[in-house]
DNA sequence: AGGAGTTCGTGAAAGAGTGAACAAACGAAT
DNA sequence: ATTCGTTTGTTCACTCTTTCACGAACTCCT
C-alpha cells in the first residue's frame, strides 16, 4: 500500500499540516465541501500563500477558480500524517498529567490510542486510567513489544525522565514525547519532541513584561506554538 | 525599578532561555559555580555557537577564557524573562488537564503561581485543586482584576475555548496559554501560545511512517519543542 | 613578564521560512 | 466559443535562524 510520501515536508509546514487537518474535518462536520485557501487561512490564523504552500508539499490537490475538496484534501493530509492507522502509545508515569493524558479524548480522537501505562510508585499500580489498568514499569518492554508501539509518552517528574526515556528505548520505540521539563539523551534515531509547560508560560512572561516596561512588542502575528528542534 | 531588557529578543533565542535557565539552576544545585559554553551546550543538546549568541542577546556576562557565572547568569536570565516576581495565573477549566496543571509544582517553582480556577460545571465548584478552590466561571473578571492577573491559561473543552478566551480578554489578561485544540481568535495585543498534544503526536507519527517507509529522516538533531507564531 | 592554552563575542555565509505577486488553469455566463 | 472573475501553484525577494570561523580577552604556568 501507500504511494510513499513525494518529498521530505519542512518541520514548518508539517506543524501547521494538523492545524489544516483539524479545521477540515471541522468544515465537514458543518457540511462544507469545498475551501479555499483564503478560508483555510482565515481559520487558522495565517497567511493565505502560507496555507497553499504548505498544501503544495503534498501534491497538487485544489484546483483552480475553485478551491480544494474538503474530504479529499482531509484524506490526503491524514494519509501524509500516517493517520489512516490508529497509533498505540505508550504513557510512562501515570500521575496527575500521566492520566490526564490518559483521560485525554483528543487523543484517542485524533489518531492514536492508548495501550498502557506504566508507573514505578506501587500504590498507583492496578488502578484504572483512561480505561486501562496501571501496570508496573518493568512490564514495559512487554507491552511495547507485544502491542508493537512505537511512540511512547513520557509524564514523569524530571527526575525519572531520562530513565524513562533509556527505557522505552531500550524497549524498541522509535519516539518520544516529553512533557518532563529535562532534555533527554537518546540515540540519534530516536525522535523526541518536548513540551514544557513552565518553559512557554516563561516566554508569556518575557512579553508580559516587555509591556509593562512600555516596549509594546507581541511576537507580530500572535498565537505562536511551541516548536521541536 | 529594572534596567529595561537592552533590545528584543529574537523568539528563537527566547525559547532557549527558560531551557538555559533550568540548567543553571540545576548546576547551581550541584554546587558548579562556572559553565562554560560548551558544556551549556552540551546540556542543552545545542551548538555551542548557538549558545554564545542566545547569551549575547542579554549582555556582555561572559569571562573569556573562563565561561560564564552560573549565579550571575542565572540571574540575568531571570531578570531578562521577568521572572523577578512571581506571576499571578489563572487557570479555566477544572477538568483533568486543569486539575494536572493546577497541582503541577514545575509552575508554581518557576516563577508562577495559581491564584485562581474557574468552571461552568457546578459539580466541580467548590472542590480545590492545587491549594486554590475552583470557583464560578462568573467570577473570573473579579479574580483577574483583584488579583492583578495578566496571564490566563485555557483548560477547557475546544468548544469552549474561545468563549474562555473572550472571558479572559474582557477580564482584561494580556497572555493566554491555550491547550485546547483551537484556533483563538483574540485580539491583536493579546499573546497566544498554544500547546496541542494531539499535534505534537500526529508529527511523531508522520516520522514513524517515514521510517516505516524506508525514508529514515528524523529531523537533524532531534529533540524539538512545540514552537508559537 | 611573557607565552600557551582557553573561551567568549561577533561578523559573515549558508540555510530555512515568509509573504507578495503573478501566470496558468478552472467555472460560469453570455 | 470567448470572455471574465476566481483561485491555485510557484517564483522571487526578504527576513529570520543557524553555523562557522576568528580576533579579542582572560588564566595559568614557567
Amino acid at each position: 500500500m501507500s504511494e510513499s510520501p513525494r518529498r521530505k515536508i519542512p518541520e514548518a509546514a508539517l506543524g501547521r499540516l494538523p492545524i489544516y487537518l483539524r479545521i477540515l474535518v471541522d468544515l465537514s462536520h458543518d457540511k462544507v465541501t469545498q475551501v479555499s485557501s483564503e478560508q483555510l487561512a482565515e481559520l487558522a490564523a495565517v497567511n493565505a500563500a502560507k496555507v497553499r504552500k504548505d498544501l503544495s508539499y503534498l501534491g497538487t490537490y485544489g484546483t483552480r477558480g475553485v478551491g480544494y475538496e474538503v474530504q479529499f484534501l482531509t484524506y490526503q493530509i491524514q494519509r501524509e500524517l500516517g493517520l489512516n492507522q490508529s497509533w498505540p502509545v505508550v504513557i510512562v508515569g501515570a500521575g496527575n498529567l500521566g492520566q490526564a493524558l490518559a483521560n485525554f479524548t483528543g487523543i484517542s480522537e485524533r489518531g492514536f490510542h492508548i495501550v498502557g501505562v506504566v508507573d514505578k510508585d506501587e500504590t498507583k499500580i492496578g488502578t484504572v486510567v483512561g480505561g486501562v489498568r496501571v501496570k508496573h514499569a518493568d512490564e514495559l518492554t512487554q507491552i511495547v513489544q507485544a502491542k508493537h508501539v512505537s511512540i511512547g509518552i513520557i509524564a514523569t517528574p524530571a527526575q525519572h525522565a531520562q530513565e524513562a526515556a533509556d527505557a522505552l528505548v531500550k524497549a524498541g520505540i522509535g519516539s518520544i514525547m516529553n512533557f518532563a521539563p529535562t532534555v533527554l539523551s537518546v540515540p540519534r534515531d530516536v525522535n523526541v519532541r518536548k513540551v514544557d509547560l513552565a518553559l512557554e508560560l516563561q516566554i508569556l512572561s518575557y512579553y508580559e513584561q516587555c509591556r509593562n516596561n512600555g516596549l509594546r512588542s507581541v511576537p507580530t502575528g500572535n498565537q505562536s506554538d511551541s516548536v521541536s528542534a
